[in-house]
DNA sequence: AACCATAAGTTCTATTTTAGAACTGTCAAT
DNA sequence: ATTGACAGTTCTAAAATAGAACTTATGGTT
C-alpha cells in the first residue's frame, strides 16, 4: 500500500495515519508542543536527517497541521507553528505519552510529569464519553457504519457477527 | 535513528512510537479492536503483504501488546488477541479516529459511529484531567521533568524559557 | 576584500525497509 | 491422489531512510 492510498481509505484511523503514522511525524509534533519552531532546532533536538526533516515539515504543512510564519526578512526565514488542526492533535499525543508512562517506563520512573494549570494537580489524561462523562473502554462501545462507510468486508462481517448478502 | 534507539529514549512518546509508530501497526491494531484475530483475516482485510504482517505480529507479541493463543491442534494454529497492555491502547486509537472524524472526513461524512453501551448515546471521546475532570488542552498544561528525565537539552531550555548551567 | 558564522534547506551515495508475488509444510475433505 | 485452507517463508525490485557534504543568502570580523 502506498501512502496516498491511505488518505483515501474510508476510515478515520487510516486517514490520520496518513498524516502522523510514520517514524518521525509524531516526534516532530512532540517538539512543536514543546515550543520548538525552527528547522535547526528540530534537527538538533531530534537528530533527524535534514533531508527527512524538510520532507516531513513540508508534509505537515500540506496537511494543514503546521503553518510557516516569517520571522525575519533578508534572508527570509520561517517558523513552523501548530495550526488549530495541529493543536487538536493534543489528545493523541497525550494518550500516547500516557500509555508509555504506564507500560514503557524503566525503574527510574516517568521522564515527564504533567500539571493541570486549572486545578493545579499533577494528572493523567482520562478518556470519557462526551454524552455521559464516564470513562471509555473498548468493550463498552458499539461500532456502527456511518454515512461515509463502504460495504463492510466479509471478514469484518464474520468478526462482528453480522449477516451479509452474497454478491 | 534506528528503531531500537527509539525504545531507549527517555520519552514516553518515543517509546510508544517504537511500538505503534509505523505504517502498519496501528492498522493491525484497529483490526484487533474489530475482532479480527487470524493471519489470513488480517491479510485479507488490510491488503498488507504476508511478509510484513508476519513481521509486525511478531513485534506486537514481543512488546506484549498481542498474545498468541492456540485455537486448534493438528495443525497447530494460533489466534492473535489483545493483552491488557494492548487493550490499554484504546484511548490512542479512539483519539486518532476522532481527529480523523473532525479533520479528515469527506462530504460523505464519518465512516464509523460509536455508541456508548452504558448510556446508549452516540458519542465522541473527550480527554479530561484525572484530578478535576475538566477537558484538557495543550495550553492548559505545564510540563515538568520527572524522575526518569535526563538533563534537558539547550534547545528545549531555550524554547521553554528555562535557565541552564553551561557545561 | 577575504573569512567566518547562521539559517534553511538541497543533493548525493549507501543502507534498510517495503511491495508483490511465488513457494513451503501440515492437515482435512473429496 | 488431488484440492483447499491456513500460516507462514523466501525471493527480487522498488521505495524510503541514514549520513554526510554542498548551496544560497546575509551579516559581522579582520
Amino acid at each position: 500500500m502506498k501512502w496516498d492510498a491511505l488518505e483515501e481509505e474510508p476510515c478515520s484511523l487510516a486517514r490520520t495515519v496518513a498524516v502522523i503514522g510514520d517514524r518521525w511525524s509524531l516526534l516532530i509534533l512532540r517538539e512543536c508542543f514543546l515550543r520548538i519552531r525552527r528547522f535547526d532546532d528540530f534537527q538538533a533536538s531530534l537528530g533527524i536527517t535534514r533531508h527527512l526533516l524538510a520532507d516531513r515539515l513540508k508534509k505537515l504543512v500540506r496537511f494543514g497541521v503546521l503553518r510557516k510564519i516569517p520571522y525575519q526578512e533578508a534572508p527570509k526565514r520561517y517558523e513552523y507553528i501548530l495550526t488549530q488542526k495541529g493543536l487538536d492533535l493534543y489528545p493523541i499525543i497525550m494518550s500516547i505519552v500516557h500509555w508509555g508512562n504506564i507500560h514503557m517506563v524503566d525503574s527510574r520512573g516517568r521522564p515527564m510529569l504533567h500539571q493541570h494549570k486549572a486545578c493545579g494537580h499533577m494528572f493523567d489524561p482520562v478518556m470519557v464519553c462526551s454524552e455521559c462523562g464516564e470513562p471509555l473502554s473498548a468493550k463498552g462501545v458499539h461500532v456502527h457504519p456511518g454515512p461515509g462507510a463502504r460495504r463492510s468486508s466479509p471478514v469484518h462481517a464474520k468478526a462482528l457477527g453480522t449477516k451479509v448478502k452474497a454478491g
